[in-house]
DNA sequence: ACATAGAGAATGAACGTTCATTCCGCGCCA
DNA sequence: TGGCGCGGAATGAACGTTCATTCTCTATGT
């Protein structure tokens, strides 16, 4: 988890502070929302004063808007890196698909986080730009395989509805359920994509 | 929308004060979160004293988990009415699914509130036991299909997931990307499922 | 038909609490 | 010794909830 922040320690003190803020914030706002998590409550579980975060963040606001950045940012890069651009689109997929599962299992309370503060009314104009990026990178791939017409003829709004449909449904049925996300259940659901959007 | 409440009609007033503080507040939360969303708010919504809402709810939770509740119940029966239960499941699987896109196309608001609250923390037992038990009629269609080999060999809990989040998928995709539900659209979801879970 | 009284529903200002945020004094390093 | 970063008590706004009061409606007596 040496990420997130990585920006941001060149420009500030090394403490290891700022992250600590954003690795409390993330559990407590997932575990109990936005609005249900006090910020001395952030600061106790950060181990750090309850002024302090205010020296790293200008608000509450400030604070869940830079961490849903941060992690989406995050996860679109981390799905979208070193993917080939020149191979079929399968293999393509395969590689995101397993990268998608990869993140969720590697980190499981950004994954809710993220779901959860989908669309969410404090998040900012920023970070709604960042959640339309990732939209648009899922939507390009779709319009790619239209014109490959390796998919059933329909938008790629709902192609992308789908097979993002599935992914959630998969990670968090595997919580909700406790079955193990093992390499057969990945590559079955893999499967399962393909065979829902295929011609 | 003459539902949930009706059950307390005949032992209760029949002011229709209850069944606006339920609707007030079902929107509210919805958009704001259940801890983002003032009282007061939800009085004025309703059209109703601050201290009315109390002479029907206990608390502020006891308002949010009968929401809960109440749609959770009538999610389930909605969508299990009537289906004919000595034929094919495909032809049950067809019933239930137009019923859960009728839920969510006729009761937008509560399909996202139910979606939102979905194992929050201040849903209490019976909240629970009513989540849970829509859960285990899924499984039992499930493991009828697996019976009946219909289903890729899985488990029925990787089925429901797969099933499910289709359906979440193509509900907030639609409303996200503002495709419309069409006769078509739905159809194509529907085979998605099963072209997704077939063996 | 009308007046009146009583019961209970509704109200919203007020209460105590909790929250996000501020601020001040302490301690550490130069 | 000076200055900066930090902690956590302090602050005031906002919250959920209460309760004294008002309002509404029904029933009763004349």
């Amino acid at each position: 988890m040496a990420k997130v922040t990585q920006l941001y320690e060149s420009i500030e003190p090394v403490t290891g502070k700022r992250e600590a803020i954003l690795n409390a914030a993330l559990q407590l706002f997932t575990e109990y929302g936005f609005h249900g998590t006090p910020m001395p409550l952030v600061a106790e579980r950060a181990g750090v004063g309850a002024g302090t975060i205010y020296r790293y963040f200008e608000s509450k606001e400030a604070l869940v808007n830079t961490l849903y950045r941060d992690w989406k940012d995050f996860q679109i890069a981390e799905i979208l890196k070193d993917v080939p651009p020149n191979t079929p689109l399968q293999e393509q997929f395969h590689i995101c698909w397993n990268r998608l599962v990869d993140f969720a299992t590697e980190f499981p309370v950004a994954f809710s986080f993220l779901e959860l503060h989908y669309h969410a009314s404090y998040l900012d104009e920023k970070s709604r730009a960042v959640e339309e990026h990732g939209q648009n990178a899922m939507l390009e791939f779709f319009t790619d395989c239209l014109k490959q017409k390796i998919v059933k003829n329909s938008k790629a709004e709902f192609l992308a509805s789908i097979v993002w449909g599935i992914y959630v449904g998969l990670i968090k049925g595997s919580r909700a359920h406790c079955f193990e996300l093992t390499k057969e259940i990945i590559a079955e659901a893999e499967a399962s994509c393909w065979e829902a959007i295929r011609r």
